[in-house]
RNA sequence: CGGGCUGUAGCGCAGUUUGGUAGCGCACUUGCUUUGGGAGCAAGGGGUCCUCGGUUCAAAUCCGAGCAGCCCGACCA
């Protein structure tokens, strides 16, 4: 491609609405513009890029048994009402009605669209196992879209749907997908950690992210620095140590508390550690309100709470509610004398003597209270957030740290929960119906380009790897000289048949627009000529990703160039 | 939805406090010079100053309402 005809704005100066390095590089190197907030038009450049990683993953997705299909982005409302998740998706679905006043949304996923395509064509065990992928724009009214493409409210998607007799076919699909998983990663040079993680929305069972470390991600991942232990922030298990308690216990004593309402307040009143206070917070748990406990210096998790009581959905109560149940104001809550409620407390909880808890008294805490001796808890289960530092909960040595990360793939065992609410079943050896038991697969391809710019870039811009960038060689002929600009027209013309992606920067610029434009757009290798290398009979070839210079011979540079082709990572 | 900030040329911004001819840098056009890491000189083009309303002889500037964008939070692949 001639630089004087590709459409390719680039820009000198960082937009002000870029926030981190990839946004701030996809569009200074010409990549995208927005369009409004979370929504992208992608340039010829980066639609290249999204296209080589489209390219992979179909190749990989091929190998499998999945096959492509595209399905559609506008959905009637039936097969979400179907699937009960018309109400329960929420605003991030946009909504809409068509002339006749039927209702629709633009898919913010496609489960119901695969469920309903397959439930009136699947009619045997015989036509089990199927797997079905596409790569498609889903849309999704996010709350707050940032960090450009990486939460946006317009992305590509590849996901994939497996549907199998059982339980052991559904794992079998699994595994295919995760094997696949790895090696699309892999051939995209993104170094991805593979967590245990919560399904979330979806619904479901098992289920991993491939996640990129990044301090620009959002996702928290938990990492052991001693053994393989990987999870998800939001289900990372809590260690808990054997416990033995020996301290005595002590007589129940209230004490003042004159407007002191936080964990930190109390702390720095009565000179107590967090560790020794009991935390009460009033949850309403899909319309129930639950008492849930947690050490004074721990976090609730709402996710392992909302997999432990099987909920849907967790919020903090509203202060009425407080109010009904304690009859006293957030800040002095407390577990004692609420029995008719049900109470739900962290496992360490249980082991903590003569602790700190509110009074449900304004202005008053109890102090030296036990758990069991002064209130009952109905459960202990793990409810709270892992912390930095904590011990690893499976291998009991390591400690964890925590990373933030961005969220490129996740798998997930659905189960039958799709199947059954949709009618998708089957019938088996015995002539007896099932529902299909459903696996689904994503990966989020424009999210991909974003990671991929976070994982590799320097000051100069961005630094694609051989198998995403969108050229692997750009030729700089500097100045006009006739003979420079001849030869460096056969140079690109041997490479453009030999079928490698050439870039050549025809364009009347000065040399040190056209360095910084190549470096900015991240090629990989950089041909340049000018009269002053022509003199001796060279081209000089820098390597973008070491950053090392060689001069090589007109003579043999068409050899000498491919094994650097072939070099590059 | 709550909190904070911002809307002035394609981009980055000043001007708003104290009302009085709409500016700077980059980019763009033309000419000359220059030509190996974002050139120099000269001449030029480009504005509903977010919108609507109000105050005033006079509004980018003051007042009111609205809209949009960005950041933080809740939320989320």
């Amino acid at each position: 491609m001639r630089m004087s005809k590709l459409y390719l704005p680039t820009l000198k100066e960082t937009p002000a609405e870029a926030e981190i390095k990839s946004h701030q590089l996809m569009l200074r190197a010409g990549l995208m513009r927005k369009l409004s907030p979370g929504i992208f038009s992608y340039l010829p450049l980066g639609y290249k890029v999204i296209k080589k990683i489209e390219k992979i993953i179909r190749e990989e997705m091929d190998k499998t048994s999945s096959q492509e299909v595209l399905l559609p982005v506008m959905q009637t409302s039936k097969i979400w009402q179907d699937s009960n998740r018309w109400e329960k998706f929420g605003p991030i679905m946009i909504r809409f009605k068509d002339r006749k006043e039927h209702e629709y949304c633009l898919g913010p996923t496609h489960e119901e669209v695969i469920t309903d395509l397959i439930k009136d064509e699947l009619r045997s065990y015989k036509d089990l196992p199927l797997n079905l992928y596409q790569i498609q724009t889903k849309v999704r009214d996010e709350i707050r879209p940032r960090f450009g493409v990486m939460r946006s409210r317009e992305f590509i998607m590849k996901d994939a749907y497996s549907m199998d007799e059982d339980y052991s076919g559904l794992d079998k699909s699994y595994q295919e997908m995760y094997d696949a998983y790895v090696k699309i990663f892999d051939r995209l040079g993104l170094k991805t950690h593979i967590v245990e993680a919560d399904s979330g929305a979806m619904g479901g069972k098992d289920s991993h992210e491939f996640v990129l470390i990044a301090e620009a991600g959002e996702d928290d991942i938990v990492l052991c620095d001693n053994c393989d232990y990987a999870a998800n922030i939001e289900l990372a298990g809590s260690y808990l140590a054997k416990q033995t308690v020996s301290q005595d216990i002590k007589k129940k004593k209230l004490i003042d508390t004159p407007d002191i309402k936080t964990i930190q307040g109390l702390e720095n009143f009565l000179n107590i550690d967090g560790s020794q206070m009991i935390k009460t917070m009033l949850m309403k748990v899909d319309d129930q309100l639950i008492v849930v406990l947690v050490r004074g210096d721990d976090q609730l998790n709402e996710v392992k709470l909302a997999n432990f009581l099987q909920a849907t959905t967790i919020e903090p109560a509203e202060e009425e509610d407080i109010f009904e149940v304690f009859n006293v104001k957030a800040g002095f809550i407390g577990p004692l004398g609420i029995e008719e409620y049900q109470i739900i407390a962290d496992q360490r909880v249980k082991y903590l003597r003569n602790v700190v808890c509110g009074a449900n008294i304004v202005d008053k805490h109890f102090k030296n209270i036990n758990p069991g001796r002064d209130f009952a808890v109905d459960d202990y289960h793990d409810l709270r957030t892992v912390q930095q530092g904590d011990c690893c909960p499976e291998c009991d040595k390591g400690h964890l740290k925590i990373k933030s990360g961005i969220e490129l793939g996740h798998i997930f065992k659905l189960g039958t929960k799709y199947s059954e609410s949709m009618g998708a079943t089957y019938l088996d050896e015995n002539g007896r119906e099932q529902p299909v038991v459903m696996g689904s697969y994503g990966i989020g391809v424009t999210r991909i380009v974003a990671a991929a710019i976070e994982q590799s870039n320097d000051q100069n811009g961005i630094i694609w790897s051989k198998s995403i960038a969108p050229y692997q060689i750009i030729i700089l002929p500097l100045g006009n000289n006739e003979e420079v600009q001849k030869t460096a027209k056969n140079i690109y013309e041997y490479f453009k048949k030999m079928d490698v992606e050439v870039l050549i920067d025809d364009r009347l610029e000065r040399a040190g627009v056209k360095f910084n434009d190549a470096d900015l757009i991240g090629i990989p290798l950089r041909i340049t000529l000018g009269s002053r290398s022509l003199q001796n009979n060279v081209i000089e070839l820098h390597n973008r990703q070491t950053g090392q210079d060689y001069e090589i011979s007109l003579d043999n540079y068409k050899i000498e160039i491919k094994k650097f082709l072939s070099e590059l990572k």
